[in-house]
DNA sequence: CCGGATCCGAATCGATACTG
DNA sequence: CAGTATCGATTCGGATCCGG
């Protein structure tokens, strides 16, 4: 059965109509940093129903935003396909205006791994990397670890298992990235203040909202400045009272 | 009741939140084109239940995206907040991104004035308005009138009524756009391969996808260089059978 | 006409259980 | 690992109704 149309002749309706259903760009979210199999999607979004996650991925792929690619002997994963891909940008976007408004989290929040690396993606600077030496940090938010590594070239995120190996590099991220890093650093939800510049990392690291657990502190100062999202001007004007009569 | 939470602390979550809901987006896209009252959205979105409609303008406001304006005597209007303005760029490239999926309209598709407004500014290629010569054009399609201006500062289009008076000025399209017209035409939903790229001006007419009603049918051609979307790259390889194992 | 509210059947979603 | 099956809880859709 097609998705319940708009009844619209319209691109944005298109859209929405291929990935506006529930869950179904959080799936493309967790599949913009890499192929994922079944399970670790379901592990990445741990409050979807099973049924919906098989069905929305098969829309996907009727869609042409997914496809299914069989691993020899290793089951299978789900990939973006190249059209698929396209709605990085858009994500990205997505996420960065959401992130405006994100309060504290409810108490049963989870943080992912890959809903965190989205995050970062979002919030990466590529004008301030580009002006800034390079560096690898490792970043600990609950049980999630990243390494983090910027160069003038770009952003590469590793995620490693709580035990700390790299993930199977099959599956998207690449463990190349994994140099000792320069910075290991552990934070709470509270770390979104010091990447929206409501604090410093001085003001972050009294608060407790973070703690360096390794390596140069004083690389805070520059992780703040490559991975910022200032709250935006719309974002502030909320509780705006205006009754403006035109 | 707060909206199903996705129980993820995440950017992109919470903008799902805020305009993931059935039809949200779409109540989005009209007030981008300018403020409506709520008999103007329900025209726009003919299928939109209207208790869907307030339930979503209630929760766009409770999440700062939309406010509600009452104006002097002449009832009120929702528009968007200055946050709320902020998707414009996020739902312009959402209906680019859908543009390359829409294949050949339903039987029952409508097009909107405020759609096909929106349709033409995800189309609108700044850079080729830039080289070119400005000019004024008068769409059709089907009981939509659009009277189009554009020169290299930009685009401005004014909605006009299909008895051919310009709708109230204070509703958000400035009235002001409607020199006389250069080109006046009307279009079927074909006008799509036009703007993909797919047909050129001359066989859009040959197709019988496009009538030029009046004026200079040599600004056709400025017209499809002005408003581009060329299918992507991505779009293209739907079928694409692979199988790669990798 | 404008701006909704109400009611109800149909479809979807969510949670859990179960299977090849 | 990769999903179905089932079933109650919600939401959606369509129609009607109501106060200004």
């Amino acid at each position: 059965m097609a998705s319940r149309s708009y009844g619209q002749y319209c691109g944005v309706t298109t859209a929405v109509e291929l990935i506006g259903e529930r869950w179904a760009l959080l799936i493309v979210r967790d599949l913009l940093v890499g192929p994922r199999r079944y399970t670790d999607l379901k592990q990445g979004l741990p409050k979807i129903p099973t049924n919906i996650l098989s069905t929305r991925l098969k829309e996907l792929q009727e869609g042409g935003v997914v496809r299914r690619v069989p691993l020899l002997h290793c089951g299978l994963v789900y990939e973006l396909t190249p059209y698929g891909r396209e709605l990085e940008p858009i994500v990205l976007a997505l996420g960065r205006w959401g992130f405006a408004h994100m309060g504290d989290p409810a108490p049963d929040d989870v943080v992912t791994a890959d809903s965190l690396t989205m995050a970062l993606r979002t919030a990466f600077r590529t004008d301030a990397a580009a002006d800034l030496p390079p560096a690898d940090y490792e970043l600990h938010v609950a049980d999630v670890v990243l390494r983090v590594h910027v160069d003038p070239s770009g952003l590469r995120i590793a995620q490693l298992q709580p035990a700390g190996r790299p993930v199977d590099p099959r599956l998207g991220t690449r463990a190349s990235v994994v140099d000792d890093p320069d910075l290991v650093f552990a934070a709470g939800p509270g770390i979104r203040r010091l990447i929206s510049g409501e604090l410093t990392p001085a003001d972050a690291i009294d608060q407790e909202v973070l703690a360096v657990v390794a390596g140069d502190a004083t690389l805070l100062e520059r992780f703040a400045q490559t991975f910022s999202i200032p709250l935006s001007a719309g974002a502030q004007t909320l509780e705006d009272p205006l009754t403006t009569v035109v």
